[in-house]
DNA sequence: GGCATCCATACCCCGCGGGTATCGGTCCAG
DNA sequence: CTGGACCGATACCCGCGGGGTATGGATGCC
C-alpha cells in the first residue's frame, strides 16, 4: 500500500463523499473513485457502502481508517524530524522540540531547561506552547519531540513516559470567600459550588462547555476574573506560584493528583531525547 | 513521501551496498540510486554518505532509518487488520489474534479465554506462541491484536498495558538439594549458583548464551532435566502448576516481581480488543 | 597500472495515475 | 409521473515518471 491510497482513503471516509474528497484533494473524482476501487481490490474487502445517494463506512473501512491516520502520522513524523536534523545539520537551530501546555508546570519547565542546558551534549531545545490534547498528536506526526504531559488529564496513549512529579490540586477563590482559612474541601463540595460559578475553558475545538462561569482564554485573565470575585478554578498545587494578592488557595483532598511526565514517541529515542529525559529524571 | 520511497531507503540503509540492496528489492541498481537521490532532494538532506567504495549513514539517514521502520510497521499493520477483517466479514474465523510467549501465564491465558467466551459480544479468538521479544513487532505491524507480556522481561515502548498479575520469582530445584525447605533465598545466591548449573534458554536469534548448563528449548525437556538433577532456573510462581515429583520451589526474597499486562496497540481501540481488556481486569 | 568494484549518468520504454466526457441509478420537485 | 439534479462508475486518452540496459567515473587492491 502507498501513503497515496491512503491519503486518498482517508479523505474519502472523512468527506464520506467522492466529489468533496477528490476537490479537497485536488484531484478529479473519476481518478479518485478508481483508485478506492482498486484498493479494495488489492485488500480483498469492501470498505464503503456506496448507494449513489450516500455513501458509508464499512466495519473494515472504519478499521482502516483509523489505521490509516496512525500510519500517514507516522509517515510524516519520519519526514518532518528528517528534514528538521537535515536542517540542523547544516549548522541551522533547535534540534529538539519540546511541547506542553501554556501556562502549565512552568516552574518544572524553566528548572529542566536550565539544567538540561548545563549538560554537555545539550543541544538547543525549542519549547512550544500548545493547546489542551494537541501533545500526543504533535509527538506523534512529528511537529514535536517530547513533551510535559499532566495525568489524568492528559492522554499517554502510545507514549513512552517517566513521572516527573505528583501534585494535589487545589481551587483558586476570591480571598474573602466562605471557605477561606478551610484546610482542605472535597471534591463534591467543589462541584456543587455555585457562587463564584467555576471558570470555563475552551475545549480543544475552540467552543467552550455550558455553564454560569465567565469564558477564559489565559492565566492571566483568569487570576484577574478571580481575584474579582467574578469566578474561580480547580488548579494543581504549582499554580501557588500564579497567586496573587485577592485570591486565596485550598487544598482538594479527596481529588485525584496531577502527575506532571515526560513523554516521547516511542522508537524514537534519539541521544537528544534521551540526554533530556535523563536529566529530567535528576530534577 | 511514498512508502515505496520509505522501503528502498531501508533497503539501502540496511545493506549499506546499492547493489545489493536492489537485488533484494528485486529492482536494478540505477533506478535505486535515482530514487535515494531523489528522495534526499525532496527532504533537502544528505541520508548517505558514498564515497564509492563505502556506503554510510548520515545522522539524518540514521534518524530516517528508525523512524521509517516504525511508519512501515505502522502501513503493513493497516493493511494486516484490514485483510483481517474484511475476511471475517464474508462469513470466515477469527477475528481477533492473541500471542504470548510459548509456556508463559498459561494458567491467566486459559481462565481469560473461558471468561471471554462466555461474554455475550465475544469473537473468535486466534492464539499465537511466538518468541521471545517478538511480541511488541507482532502488535506494531498488525500480525496481532493483543498481547500477554511480562514486565521486566518484554519491552512494553509504544503499547497500551493494563496490569494484570504480579507474581514473585522462584528458583526450581532437584528434590534433595541443599537448599530444600528453605522459605526463600537471594538473587546473589542463586547468581552463584553452579551446582546444579543453570538452564540456558535460547536468545532471540536462535544462540545461546555461554554457560555450563544445558540448552533447553521447552518446559517440558526442562523440567525432565531439573528432576534429574542436572540443571534449575528461575521461573515466576505461576510456574508452581508445572511442579511434578522431584522438583523442589524456592522463592527469591529480593527478585523483581514478574508483571503481567495485557497490551494492545494504540488507537486500534477496537471493540472487539476493548471487551477483551474489559475481561481480563475481570479477573 | 590493470582490474574489480561500486555508484552515478544517459537514454529508452511502457504502465499507471490523472484528465475529460459520459453513463446509469436514485431522489425529489412540480 | 416525469424531468432534472446529483452522485458514483465507466470509457478513453495522454503525459510523466519509474524501471530497464548500457556505460562512465572514481577508488582501492593485487
Amino acid at each position: 500500500m502507498e501513503t497515496r491510497e491512503l491519503r486518498y482513503f482517508v479523505a474519502v471516509a472523512e468527506e464520506l463523499h467522492f466529489g468533496r474528497a477528490a476537490e479537497r484533494l485536488g484531484i478529479a473524482q473519476p481518478p479518485l473513485s478508481r483508485a478506492i476501487a482498486q484498493l479494495e481490490r488489492r485488500l480483498g474487502t469492501v470498505l464503503l457502502e456506496r448507494s449513489s445517494r450516500t455513501t458509508s463506512l464499512t466495519e473494515a473501512g472504519q478499521l482502516l481508517l483509523r489505521e490509516a491516520r496512525a500510519a500517514l502520522s507516522a509517515v510524516e513524523a519520519a519526514e518532518r524530524r528528517t528534514r528538521r536534523v537535515g536542517r540542523a545539520g547544516t549548522g541551522q537551530s533547535a534540534s529538539l522540540v519540546l511541547v506542553t501546555k501554556s501556562g502549565a508546570s512552568s516552574e518544572l519547565l524553566a528548572k529542566l531547561l536550565d539544567a538540561y542546558a548545563a549538560e554537555p551534549d545539550a543541544v538547543a531545545v525549542d519549547v512550544q506552547l500548545c493547546g489542551i490534547g494537541e501533545q500526543g498528536p504533535m509527538l506523534r506526526d512529528g511537529r514535536a519531540d517530547v513533551a510535559l504531559l499532566h495525568l489524568p488529564h492528559d492522554s499517554v496513549s502510545g507514549l513512552d513516559v517517566e513521572v516527573l512529579a505528583e501534585e494535589v490540586q487545589m481551587v483558586l477563590l476570591p480571598a474573602g470567600h466562605d471557605w477561606t482559612g478551610r484546610a482542605s474541601v472535597t471534591t463534591a463540595e467543589v462541584d456543587a459550588l455555585t457562587d463564584p460559578p467555576p471558570a470555563r475553558w475552551p475545549r480543544p475545538d475552540g467552543t467552550y462547555p455550558d455553564g454560569d462561569g465567565p469564558e477564559v482564554r489565559d492565566h492571566t485573565q483568569l487570576l484577574q476574573l478571580v481575584a474579582l470575585g467574578r469566578t474561580c478554578v480547580v488548579l494543581p498545587e504549582s499554580a501557588r506560584s500564579l497567586l496573587r494578592d485577592g485570591i486565596v488557595a485550598v487544598p482538594i483532598s479527596d481529588a485525584p493528583r496531577v502527575t506532571t511526565v515526560i513523554a516521547w514517541p516511542p522508537h524514537s529515542r534519539s541521544a537528544g531525547v534521551a540526554s533530556l529525559v535523563r536529566t529530567a529524571l535528576r530534577l
